[in-house]
DNA sequence: GTATGTGAAACCGTTCACAGCA
DNA sequence: TGCTGTGAACGGTTTCACATAC
């Protein structure tokens, strides 16, 4: 149970079980076995139990794991059993999309903020919010007890937007502009890049042994 | 040169290398060392020699890499020195944003069609493209010599979109949809999923050493 | 002298195979 | 018997270190 070096992977498939744990248990499957789990979520059986042995032991050998207890289990170990406070940067036709997107918020993602630089924005009601000015992002950050950033503004405003959501006292951000930013060391950016996935696609389509 | 087993990741860094070429490009930089290429990609300057080493030897010993020259090459490795034709499926608020997102079209990615199911937004028009009813989609598909689809509906509707897809022909899709889609052995499929990725920030928000 | 290209070593994640337990 | 949990083997990517070339 103890562990260092949990790879970020590992987390990543995490995620991906919970989700499918959850499906089953809407479709109201008990048990599921890791084999079966393995299958559904496209991976190697004895690699979902290696993630599950870093943080303990959840199943029952002959038997296999109880859907709601390992899906309990594996959305606490993510911390999910809270809810997260996220403030919106940037908010354009990517930006007003996720603000719009429901399934953050049954995930227990919740926007608290929506901050922009342009004017013609400002002021704007998405959802039950109103968008508000970059400037006055600071205080409300904190007032809002906001720890997740969401950064949907062009590349050349990305750095600017953590260097402030940073210095508000976040330290996880979610980016979705294709620049490497920098940030502190205690401080998690995730980067959504799918101009790096078209490329990807473009090579295998391109490459001479397209397999 | 010859090669067997270029990794993925591989290409998802050389798509990285073109991008700051053509930002280097851009400042007028005209030789860039695998030192400095690195540092600005935040990777190892090895990793960077081993990954073009898959495809040939672009530098000059003693001095490093021409900047216009290094980008062509991986311009052409990626298979990016042609336009290609994109189909959108799912014109919501993410699709709506895609379309409109002018990065795309600068790097030779252009949507030639836009198709929806909801009887709503068919005929809308954005950009210079108007919606078309998913039904007709097949036909126009093979017309417009779409190559690439992109898949912007939501989760119960993303396994037909592909479905209907790779019927018309296309081999290669972004995914935006939060589920594992099946499709053919010869055709790839990238998905872009934040959701994994919020759920990565909040573990390491959460895990007791937060580093 | 300087920076590439590359075999070799180190590292890390995945898969196997089986002991352990219901 | 059946499936989990896990040490050990495996495979592949990353990094090192140096010969090579300018």
């Amino acid at each position: 149970m103890k562990s260092v070096n949990i790879p970020d992977i590992a987390i990543t498939r995490l995620s991906l079980y919970a989700r499918n744990l959850a499906l089953l248990d809407q479709k109201g499957v008990e048990m599921v076995s890791s084999a079966r789990l393995a299958d559904i979520c496209g991976v190697n059986p004895a690699q979902i139990r290696k993630d599950l042995a870093y943080f303990g032991e959840f199943g029952t050998r002959g038997l296999g794991y109880y859907v709601k207890e390992l899906l309990y289990e594996i959305r606490n170990i993510l911390g999910l059993e809270k809810k997260w406070h996220l403030a919106l940067v940037g908010v354009g036709g990517l930006g007003a999309a996720l603000l719009r997107d429901a399934e953050f918020v049954n995930h227990g993602y919740i926007f608290v903020g929506a901050f922009e630089k342009d004017p013609k924005r400002i002021g704007m009601r998405i959802g039950d919010l109103t968008v508000q000015s970059f400037k006055t992002m600071t205080p409300l950050v904190r007032e809002k007890r906001v720890e997740l950033g969401v950064i949907a503004v062009s590349s050349p405003w990305a750095q600017e937007a953590v260097d402030r959501l940073v210095e508000a006292g976040v330290n996880g951000i979610l980016n979705f502009a294709p620049v490497q930013l920098q940030c502190p060391h205690d401080v998690h950016i995730e980067n959504v890049d799918w101009g790096l996935k078209l490329d990807v696609l473009s090579y295998k389509l391109t490459a001479p042994t397209s397999r």
